[in-house]
DNA sequence: CGCCCTCTTGACGCATCTCTGACGCCGGGC
DNA sequence: GCCCGGCGTCAGAGATGCGTCAAGAGGGCG
């Protein structure tokens, strides 16, 4: 769910725009001016701005110069001027992109999708995802596993036996999904391996490999994770 | 000194945008079909791509999508095409712009200078350019490295391999994804390279080379850096 | 034209990981 | 009480991956 910051001054242009973008679940929010919208901006932090130039209280660019400031949110600029200078200057002072009037819906919303996409972290330098226990933490987006303070080394077939079971922390994974999800879809009967992969996991994991309190065996069905 | 890929098959057009581009002090690269684009695109690194649709050998939406497939340069679409239709499924396809010829020069590179723009790492206060161990320091924004008070000498190569590496600090980065993003996405297996390349850098960065303690083998999965 | 720096490529020894079989333990069914 | 299937443990053999060295190819620059 996307937040929008719709600002332009024409009734009818807001109504339709908010229209479309509701119906396709954007969250919207609506200024009329330009200090409406540097307001609005700040309270409610939109993932991107579709702003008309044409404002009553205050020149377009301004507006873009203002946001500028202090966020590198999107900015789409609607104009109905259509001269070069004006885009050179509006995107010149931080716009991202820019459309003239009359504007197709369609590709409007395509260049709002390609806004926010772009916005959105690469691969997201600190989306670490812990998941942590009283004896050791799994970080899988770093693939670090540590515990008692220190790291703790793990193959790659253990590393893919661990994210699987992590994964479904709580749930119940059986033997055939661990084995195909790790082993590929051949390997479906050899549960042997997993017998094997799971003791070393136990044991570089585990405080006692021989009563594991968090990589439980359900005899007959599969093994468990439970943090 | 940012560096250009242009791809249209209309002489031309490259002829127009290289002057220009050229005048304004950016690095041009040419190609007058899809399959050069994306030779060049990968064995050069463009900083932004400006993208014809119409080229004899493939469809311009491919070029995308193989270039999407393993980065996030941005990609500004030139065309004739002047339909929506056409507009959206470029942008969605991930392109960053549209332009439709015939177009305005000053607007065109009013574009580019926003994608690339844009396309530059944010500023933010925590994520400092330089990073440092106590052997060595990393300048990711002045492309230098230090130790021991004095610079290291390092090749192309071992530069952009220890960017991808310090970028990512503390994680752990897949061979495949090193392989592609330094030496490009039809590199994914030549794993060689790595070992020749982690062991330059070992030895120009590392106190005992023989003994790691920043650049750190994973074996069978990749390699991460810690600090 | 020739030098030098880089990148590529192959070969080798060594460490590590994966697979495999054997064995013992435990609980449930007969 | 015995049998049997499923599980945990161990250790060895083979395969794979890694670090290292060295030589050749390619390109830029004087």
């Amino acid at each position: 769910m996307n937040r929008v910051l719709v600002v332009d001054d024409e009734p009818q242009i807001v109504r339709a725009l908010v229209i479309n973008l509701k119906a396709r679940k954007y969250e919207v929010d609506a200024a009329a001016d330009g200090a409406t919208a540097l307001r609005l901006a700040a309270a409610r932090h939109p993932d991107v701005i579709v702003l008309d130039l044409g404002l009553p209280d205050m020149d377009g660019v301004e507006v873009i110069k203002g946001l500028r400031g202090w966020t590198r949110v999107p900015i789409l600029v609607l104009s109905a001027r259509q001269t070069s200078d004006e885009k050179v200057e509006a995107l010149d002072a931080g716009a991202d992109d820019y459309v003239t009037k009359p504007f197709g819906m369609d590709e409007l919303l395509a260049r709002l999708r390609a806004a926010v996409r772009r916005a959105e972290p690469a691969g997201q330098p600190d989306d670490s995802v812990v998941v942590e226990t009283e004896t050791f933490t799994v970080d899988l987006a770093a693939k670090k596993a540590h515990r008692d303070g220190r790291d703790v080394r793990l193959t790659p077939t253990e590393w893919h036996l661990l994210e699987v079971l992590v994964r479904n922390a709580g749930r119940l994974v059986s033997q055939k999904q661990l084995l195909q999800e790790v082993w590929g879809p051949s390997y479906g009967t050899e549960s042997n391996y997993l017998r094997v992969y799971m003791a070393q996991l136990r044991r570089k994991l585990e405080t006692d490999p021989s009563h594991p309190r968090h990589f439980i065996t359900e005899p007959g069905m599969g093994y468990r994770f439970e943090r």
